[in-house]
DNA sequence: TCTGTGACCGCGG
DNA sequence: ACCGCGGCCACAG
């Protein structure tokens, strides 16, 4: 038995419900930030989410590409690898883009 | 403690 | 349609 680190801090019990419900966002479609947060137990938290996202292992199978700004556009930083990898995975999967912005149909899926 | 920062959000102007 | 601002959660210095 490995004794524990001191610096380990308590598991966030929210952490698993972000990723179940990021888990169950299907290809061809996209969630915001604040839904995402919404949706995992803590509404309002749409930094929080973000923070997580961040934290994801850059192999992770996670479908964090179908995570887009509210406005429709792409959070990450314009130009960068990441955004571009982010674009080309989701428009692969057949997400149309209105110039930066996602299309509304795309996003506004949930509501069923 | 207080302050700044960020893969955010919604309301006004 | 584009900003500016205040509000939001968590962490770092």
């Amino acid at each position: 038995m490995q004794t524990p680190q001191l610096t380990d801090k308590p598991p966030d019990p929210f952490y698993t419900a972000l990723y179940t419900v990021l888990a169950r966002v299907p290809a061809g479609r996209v969630i915001t930030y604040g839904q995402l947060a919404a949706l995992a137990g803590r509404p309002g938290a749409a930094r929080w989410a973000g923070r997580l996202l961040r934290a994801l292992p850059n192999d992770t199978q996670l479908p964090w590409h179908r995570v887009v700004a509210a406005s429709g556009k792409l959070s990450l930083p314009a130009g960068s690898d990441a955004a571009n990898r982010q674009r080309t995975r989701l428009e692969a999967e057949g997400v149309v883009f209105r110039g930066e912005r996602i299309r509304l149909a795309h996003y506004r899926w949930l509501a069923e």
